[in-house]
DNA sequence: TTTCTTACA
DNA sequence: TGTAAGTA
């Protein structure tokens, strides 16, 4: 299928796509044209990246563990390849680390604002 | 008409 | 990410 029906299909814009591809998320055949030729299974792939995506993990991991999900009735499973839980187990630490950092600066300009309803 | 690439807001 | 330009 053509590049508008998949974005169709997933709600996910033309644009996006292609970044997908170009972070190699996506690898769509190319036609004699030139035009993008998307599988069916695309579609599946597209909610798989979408839901890694909001699960915080950047394109590049994503890249990577990708074709260790298989799909469970519209739900992507993350299973097959051994290391895989260890990846997401690194990320969900990583992200653990940011909320602290967050946490951190929000206290600071809890303290700053304060200081400023003083003056 | 639709898509492609590249570059800019 | 959206959009514009110039093609194929």
């Amino acid at each position: 299928m053509q590049i508008s029906a998949l974005a169709g299909r997933t709600g996910v814009s033309r644009r996006l796509l292609r970044y997908y591809e170009e972070q190699g998320l996506l690898k769509p055949v190319r036609l004699p044209n030139g035009y993008r030729d998307y599988a069916e299974s695309e579609v599946t792939t597209v909610r798989h990246i979408r839901a890694l995506l909001e699960a915080g993990l950047p394109t590049a991991v994503i890249a990577g563990l990708l074709h260790c999900v298989h799909d469970d009735d519209g739900r992507p499973v993350p299973s097959t390849c051994p290391g895989m839980v260890g990846d997401l187990r690194r990320e969900q630490r990583r992200i653990a680390a940011e909320i602290t950092r967050l946490e951190s600066s929000h206290r600071a300009l809890a303290t700053l604002l304060s200081a400023a309803e003083g003056a």
